[in-house]
DNA sequence: CTGAAAGCGCTTACAG
DNA sequence: CTGAAAGCGCTTACAG
């Protein structure tokens, strides 16, 4: 606020008030300029634009250094509890930086998507962390032919050379797997999540590639169109159908586990008794539930500030050794999962 | 893109490929000003800029209008289950009306909620949703005294003429009260949340009221530090010390109520067996836990879009006449509450 | 209905 | 170490 007009105060006002050019201030503000002018001038700059209380107008900025400092964030949806400790990760890292972070919905629908995307263009940013990709992303193809900073989290794609944080499904299965086979279960169903998703096409894998080194049955898999508790729920209705003599369940993710339960619940089937649940993610509250859901935990809040730091380096020109980095889910075993019972 | 050279294509590239003055492409491109140009330039242009790719640099438009088409949005914390739904219907809103949400987290730190909401100054945003006041909140009164559109979310401020989404927390208190009551409970605590908060310090005042008025002691309210698990967990005890004769307990909200039948599963008592807990807000899948929580449940979507819409009125200066909108509660029974017994 | 010019608030290459 | 000038990509009052 200036003393005389409404304006906000900018750089030329610090400058009448100290005596020097504009451009000046302008130097003595920015970190990576302000050495080439005498310390006792940044000193009284600075104080006269904390008199004025200055801040910078960041549009302007922006226009003139083609740089936001602002990063955009694509998941698909805020209220599945996976993402917002993603995106505090992804928060917390991109501020203490300096940068400014843009989250947008997309509810896996590419129309959303790119929606979003234009609007993200439109303001400039200097990077992207995409949660949504698909295995084949004409998103993420736009973002390497336009030459923007890309980071991959949770999801991957099927090309090569795309940065990301992503989590090695295949041991998160293998655990799960093995638990499930120490309890003694020999027919194992797999509620598999969309297969356009690389977490939903790689636990499928892995379930079937682990079952198969093991001499089991492994074509127990029903597949449903979204992560979400309906289809989760949905599909295990569907399973019984073709099949009723499983004594576990792979569940894609957490949301689908709580559906499959549900559904065994309106059939009359007992979670642990009848059938073993274990899910993925591990998601806020589900230890508290009845049963308690065993489930393969991933660090969430590391992925997103890791996929962060991996964008800013990106960003900033700075070498980087690994472009994808695979972070180590762990099994977590609650009360979902018992010892099978001869039926 | 522009075919021949590597920067983004402007207003002056849509120009030259139709012939005329860039200021023109600005009006066809722009609704408010589209009318002033023929319907065969705005075709022609717009099939011009399709075919270039091109979008507009907000930036550029933000500068020169003082008006960035981006909302604040400042929370405590994403990952508290109660703002997702909050922020999502936040997002949805403005997204519909051609706004950007900037969202920081504060943690419910005054230094973090300045730091945040200088950041947003710089970034010129047009108004700004507040879901963290507290009843003194310095931050709402620089919004007010700068003129900044602005409008409160689930907690209020003691000073009058700000505009805001709340919940009728009296009506919430009471229906809980009125069911512990008529489970034949006498003697009833209370987890009080922060008094700073509006909703820390109505419900627990609510609680009191109600109590008087019938005839009840009220006085048995413990108060904590932070609507978390944590503080549920050490007031319960705290609680515990001075009394142990209560038989039901309203909680400040659903995280302190999980941290107090936590507690109370330490100390060897049961609920609702034991002690009856109600939570409040009605956060996600605490109805599938062991007890499922009875809790008074807020329209958390919908205050984000009604907050949105009002903010947006003010931002356009279109008259309302609610400056504050108080949404009703309701009471959700599920099994954490029973009837008391004698001990 | 369209054009030409000015300016929003910064940054930065060029001088000195 | 500091100044003067140009320009980032838009919008908009002023002409015609």
């Amino acid at each position: 606020m200036n003393y005389l007009t409404n304006r906000k105060t900018t750089i030329r006002d610090v400058a009448e008030l100290v005596g020097v050019h504009h451009s000046t201030v302008s130097r003595a503000l920015n970190p990576g300029t302000k050495d080439r002018i005498s310390p006792e001038m940044v000193r009284k700059i600075e104080k006269a634009a904390e008199k004025l209380g200055y801040f910078p107008n960041i549009a302007a900025s922006t226009l003139k250094q083609n740089r936001s400092f602002a990063l955009g964030v694509l998941i698909p949806d805020l209220t599945n509890p996976v993402f917002p400790l993603i995106i505090r990760g992804i928060q917390d890292t991109a501020e203490a930086e300096g940068y400014t972070v843009l989250t947008a919905n997309t509810d896996d629908d590419e129309t959303k998507e790119h929606d979003a995307f234009k609007m993200m263009s439109g303001r400039s940013i200097d990077g992207l962390i995409v949660a949504t990709a698909r295995r084949q992303d004409s998103l993420v193809d736009e973002c390497i032919k336009r030459g923007l900073p890309l980071v991959l989290v949770n999801r991957r794609v099927d090309r090569e050379g795309v940065s990301g944080v992503i989590v090695d499904e295949d041991f998160g299965i293998c655990a799960a797997l093995d638990h499930l086979m120490h309890l003694g279960h020999r027919k194992i169903a797999h509620i598999a999540g969309p297969q356009y998703s690389s977490t939903g096409y790689e636990r499928a894998k892995a379930f079937r590639d682990h079952l198969t080194l093991h001499n089991m049955e492994a074509d127990l898999i029903e597949y449903a169109d979204k992560f979400t508790v309906e289809e989760g729920y949905r599909t295990f209705k569907q399973l019984l159908v073709r099949d009723n003599r499983f004594t576990a369940i792979v569940a894609g993710n957490d949301t689908m586990a709580l559906g499959c339960i549900d559904a065994m619940h309106k059939q009359g089937l007992r979670c642990p008794e009848d059938i073993s649940v274990v899910g993925n993610n591990d998601i806020i509250f589900l230890s508290r539930m009845n049963p308690a859901l065993t489930t393969i935990s991933i660090p969430k809040y590391e992925m997103g500030s890791q996929a962060t730091r991996m964008l800013l380096d990106i960003i900033n020109g700075v070498p980087r050794e690994t472009m994808l980095l695979r972070m180590q889910p762990r099994l977590i075993v609650r009360s979902s999962t018992a010892p099978v019972v001869a039926r």
